[in-house]
Formats: C-alpha cells, sequence, structure tokens
DNA sequence: CCAAAAGTGTTTTCTCTACACCCATGT
DNA sequence: ACATGGGTGTAGAGAAAACACTTTTGG
C-alpha cells in the first residue's frame, strides 16, 4: 500500500530558529546567534537550528531547539517560512524551516548563553550569517513589524512591569521610527489594554515612572483578534 | 565532514496545492479539488499534491503540481505553511508544505481537469478532505483576506477586462461582506489602477456595465509597495 | 412603460497627526 | 535652583462610513 510513497526520495529536515530579544537597556532589538560548531561553515555566525529527528513533529523539534538554548519551553514562537532550495546547504541538501520566537534578552541566563557559544547582537549590526540565515533574519523581520501593528507583542518582550516609555521604545525599535509620544499613550491607554500599578520605576529619572502591566484577558483578546496599531513619525 | 549530518533520518516531503479559483457567473469563490488515485484516502477528496523529490527545489516542486493540473507554469503562488506532525498522513510520515495560488476559474481547460479528476468547489460548500487538508484551506483562506488587504489579486483572478460590478464582488466574495456600492468606486478609482475602456459588458444588464482593465505599472507597484483597503460593510 | 442593473455626491463621524509646556525630584 | 526625564490636551486635516436617487435600455 505504501509503495507509492517509496518510490520518492526522503530529505533531510531541519528547523531554525530566530531569535529576538528587546534590550531594555539599549532600546535595541537583538537576535540571538550562536557560532557553528561543525562543518560545514564551523565557527561562522549561525541561527541556532537542529535536525528533525525520528518521529518528532515540527514544531516540537523547533522547540526542542528553542528550549535547550534558552531553558524556556513555553515561549512565543510561530512558524516563518520553509526554506527548499537544492543547494542552500553546502553539506548536503536540507530542507529547513525557520520559527521565530519573542524573549526578553534579560530571561536568558548567562550560563546558558556560554554553553553555546550563543551571543545577543543588535539588528542594526548583525555579522555575517552561514547559508540563507540572512534571508531568513530579514524576513522575520518584516513579519515582526507586520506582527506587532496588529497583535500586542509586549508580554513577549518586556518584562512583567514597564513603564509607557519603555513600551514605546520597544516599538520605536521594532518600527524603526520614532512615535510622538502623546499619540502613542492616547492610543495605547484607549485600548484598555495596559494597567497602572502603584509603584514607579525610579532607576532612569528623578521623577520616576509609573509602571503598567498587561491585563492579561485583554491581552488575549487582543492576541486572537487582533487590532489596528499604526502610529508613527516619519 | 558530513557525518554529523548522516546521523539524522530523512523524511518524506511533500507539497499540496490549494488553488482558490473566482467563478464571475456564481460570484464565489471555488477550490480545486481532486479525488485522490492512490492509498491511502483512495478516492475521497483532496488538494493536489506530490512528493518533493531529489534535486528539485520546494518552490518548484510546487509549481510542478500546479502545472501538471491546470497547463499554466507562472501562475500566482505563494508559500502558505508547512504541516510536519508526525502522523498527519496516516500511510507514512510524509511533511508538507502548502502553497497557495489564483487563477480565473475560465482558464483552466475541462480536459486538464477531467484527466485529474480535479473539480472545482464552491468554499462555502466544501466536501471533506483528506488528513489535515481542511486546516491548510482554512489557513488559506485567512490568509488571502489579510493578502487581500494590501495587495491587488484582481489580475491573478479576474479576466483581463471585468467590470466595477464584478470587481467589487470578487472582494466581497472574499471578505464575506457586503461593501458599500458607491465607497467602493470612490476608493478603488481613486487609486488610479483601473483603465476605463470603450466597451461595455451587456450579458448581465440591458444598460451595459463598463469595462476596465488593471492599469499594469500601477498594478505592479501596489503588488510591491502594497497599499490600505479595507472597506466593507459588516 | 417598466423592470433591472449601473452609476453617481454629500454630509457626518472618527481617527491620525502635529505640536509645546508643566511636573516631580535628586543633586 | 536647575537639570533631567515623565507626563499631559487640543485643534485641524483627511479618511471612512452612512445614505437614496437617477440613468439606461431591452423586452
Amino acid at each position: 500500500m505504501l509503495e507509492i510513497y517509496s518510490r520518492h526520495p526522503k530529505h533531510f529536515l531541519a528547523v531554525d530558529c530566530i531569535i529576538f530579544g528587546y534590550d531594555l537597556a539599549e532600546k535595541e532589538l537583538k537576535l540571538l546567534l550562536i557560532k557553528r560548531s561543525f562543518e560545514p561553515a564551523k565557527g561562522h555566525w549561525s541561527l541556532s537550528g537542529g535536525f528533525v529527528e525520528e518521529g518528532e513533529g515540527l514544531d516540537d523539534a523547533a522547540n526542542r531547539v528553542l528550549c535547550s538554548l534558552t531553558g524556556f519551553s513555553n515561549l512565543y514562537m510561530e512558524q516563518l517560512y520553509t526554506y527548499g532550495e537544492v543547494d542552500r546547504d553546502p553539506g548536503d541538501r536540507v530542507i529547513s524551516t525557520a520559527y521565530f520566537s519573542l524573549i526578553g534578552i534579560h530571561e536568558i541566563e548567562h550560563e546558558l548563553r556560554e554553553k553555546y557559544g550563543a551571543h545577543w547582537r543588535s539588528i542594526s549590526n548583525l555579522p555575517d550569517l552561514i547559508f540563507d540565515h540572512r534571508r531568513m533574519v530579514d524576513r522575520a523581520l518584516k513579519e515582526l513589524v507586520e506582527k506587532v501593528k496588529a497583535h500586542p507583542v509586549g508580554f513577549e518582550l518586556l518584562p512583567e512591569k514597564f513603564t509607557l516609555v519603555q513600551l514605546q521604545n520597544l516599538y520605536e525599535a521594532i518600527y524603526q521610527k520614532s512615535i510622538d509620544k502623546r499619540n502613542f499613550r492616547k492610543k495605547i491607554l484607549s485600548m484598555n489594554l495596559l494597567e497602572k500599578q502603584e509603584d514607579k520605576e525610579r532607576e532612569t529619572s528623578k521623577k520616576g515612572a509609573w509602571y503598567y502591566r498587561f491585563n492579561e484577558e485583554k491581552y488575549e483578546e487582543f492576541t486572537r483578534n487582533g487590532f489596528f496599531f499604526n502610529l508613527a513619525v516619519s
């Protein structure tokens, strides 16, 4: 009965993870990159990836890779695109499905990063990447911008409590555009997405800035149904 | 050097094509489905697909499948998503990348359809599909709606000459919502995307409706850069 | 002459944008 | 007292939405 299947060839299948982090202090989007530990292209900058194993689902493979690198197993993660050109990997023919995920930069333990030779690299100054990984990153960045226009992503990229200034910085880092402060606040507050806390962040200013946190139900709702966020100053 | 690769298993890899067509007469979106010709699930409704062969790119495989079914090799086509659950295909483990494409329903020869047992089925009344094909279709429909908000798709789904009423019907079929006629015309005409022709369509009304065609440069521009189209009446 | 579909403008509402000063506090 | 970053409101422009009648012509 499966003769028809077995007439066809099998292929190596991999996943590659594009891991975005947001650096509160530097107000920059970063990418978690590793130095590849085997040939071909050993020692070059690479996304972290891995082969899909026997009996392992595609999403599961991506989660395994992500989890081994970050120590978290329930991160936000989304399939991006599958790259299937015959010669994309000079080692052998490998089809690779790219996933992207979002994480607060502060959440990853230093030891884990050391263990895998992983480094946060700023988006605006990426090193050369192996194979087609740069194309993957570019596509992920585009996707992230689109995502952000219609879905909240702050939960994934910010700590639990954050200030409006920090949230705005995040949006500006993603859009690569500056946003008018008053318009930003007006819009984001009118969504009923944020809950003002009792305490203030006092590191960066003398006056201090009120902490907010996301209202979970509202966040979920927007994650499901989307909204429209498109404030920007060119 | 490739020992590291060869420690990992290989997998069957397939493509499945979600082929949308627009039926001018019935004002409905349709899907080109086939009756599967081999086990498992022989005789059941299915998207048309095929295995990725040795030395064949993923996009190339999708094009091959699409072309064999429609007779066209340069159709609009876009990768949708890759389905990689271990047991999605009861025959064996097969990872499948879904592609969706758009075509005018009138463009496919009857003989080709006969040859492959392909049939146009209305979106609003689909038969049961094998495996996870229904999920693929649902995702493609969502994607199509998003696509249409920012990119013109009429070229792919309509004949060269069409009326504004027909174009509006197409949008309504995709959105599954009715659109105000005056607002629709105002907006679409203000884009300079359409060129009024000298002649009228006279099949459906006594008065006749002016034919339009797309301005190719403008169409290309919008395809590249996008626009914003979101008129609808719930 | 009438049925059937095509075509046409205006008003209201809402959302986006631009823009500048006061507030609180640690030093 | 002042420097630093946080916080606030309003007016104007442009886009979206709501809405109803006239035109053409084949039968």
